[in-house]
DNA sequence: CCGACGCATTTCGCATACCGTATACGAAGC
DNA sequence: GCTTCGTATACGGTATGCGAAATGCGTCGG
């Protein structure tokens, strides 16, 4: 055997471990798109067999994150204008929804949460962290989604949120002002929520993703 | 072994064709809510090995069908009014979207297509056929999917149909005349999207799946 | 020089076997 | 009699091997 494993994987669930490490490498693009990927040779990389990478692969292609290619194997999901809006267009409405439920269901201890995390993103933002923003950034939506307390839409938006991942992460990188609109809007959303406001909250989180969504839209004009 | 396979299944694709086999007995009740399901078990019983069966109960679970208890096993997703409402606060305006978008990507074979549909859920409902009055709307929805030309929203709807109509066709069960509310609904859904505007498919499309929602709801007032 | 056939390779689908852990039941001790 | 510890068992996670389908390439014939 040539290749040495990249990496050994540790004990508890090797599979939720590879799909984090495969996540993330397709999130920050160290996976480029339309890279092809091969059971047997991510089995062999990670020092597993390709039970667990079956899994992980068939779980990251619900994702969006990976499409097959009818008989032959599984590419990563191509990056395209027209795929963004695909992910907008229904991620605008379900973020709303989640911000509006969130609000319902309001509880100090998720106030404080939400008001943590927009503490780091304002942390990352003045240090100029692009990745630290964006972890924290994903951190803060993903705390709003716990907090609309709704599995199924919990579910849906774990089928949209890692495709949407890629691209805000290209496009913080890019776009780097990007970050105080979102620093701004996520100030709004937070409020709204502490407030119980659900329209109002609805509205802002809907309103500050259509204009990443507009921002993020220049970085690929195919 | 002392269990004869109840049934054996054909060679192209075990996995779809057991993926199918399991979605309809959830769906029709035959494997009730909450009740246990061990991969060991399915796979004796259809007379195939392990591998398939994993892949399509993982598939299940992205579905929305089937719930992960911990460690232990997957169980039938429970029927409540709660899920209910999960399910239908996040259909409304996806299914809504779809119907717009299907209006904007009209062609002439898309609106043929949906009129021969409709034209089956007719058929049924005045035979008072509940089964096949379901699986004509289904096939009306999928369609009406299909016709939006969005790869993303159908990801994500898939994610949504498959438990939603477990509900759907326990309430036709209950309530045969919520077919006559959905028939002319659909209606005015086709009408829409013949008319290429968008905005009414939206809103006729949002109008029906909310009444259906509520009348739904009656059957599951825990 | 071009096209068609056939072989080798790639890669996935499925089967089978093993292992670790969690649960439940029974026995022993307090 | 109740609690607790150990063992048996059931189940899912993982490893591995085999076979089939599709693809790409090379060669042979026109």
């Amino acid at each position: 055997m040539i290749n040495r494993p990249v990496e050994r994987l540790s004990a508890p669930l090797l599979a939720d471990h590879l799909h984090d490490r495969l996540v993330e490498a397709v999130i920050f693009g160290d996976l480029p798109a339309e890279a092809r990927l091969v059971e047997d040779s991510i089995a062999e990389q990670y020092g597993v067999s390709r039970s667990p990478v079956r899994d992980v692969l068939r779980k990251m292609e619900a994702e969006g994150l990976l499409t097959r290619e009818g008989a032959k194997g599984l590419n990563v999901a191509p990056i395209s204008r027209r795929d963004l809006d695909e992910v907008y267009l229904c991620r605008i409405p379900l973020e709303g929804i989640a911000a509006a439920e969130a609000a319902v269901n309001r509880s100090p201890d998720g106030v404080e949460a939400l008001e943590a995390i927009y503490a780091r993103m304002r942390e990352a933002q003045q240090a100029g962290g692009v990745r630290d923003y964006f972890l924290a950034n994903v951190a803060f939506t993903d705390a709003i989604h716990a907090a609309a307390r709704n599995a199924t839409l919990v579910r849906l938006l774990g089928g949209l949120s890692k495709q949407a991942q890629r691209y805000r992460y290209a496009a913080y990188t890019m776009f780097p002002h990007l970050m105080d609109l979102s620093v701004e809007g996520s100030r709004k959303i937070v409020d709204a929520i502490a407030e119980t406001d659900a329209d109002r909250a609805r509205s802002v989180t809907e309103t500050l993703i259509k204009q990443s969504w507009l921002t993020i839209r220049d970085c690929f004009h195919d």
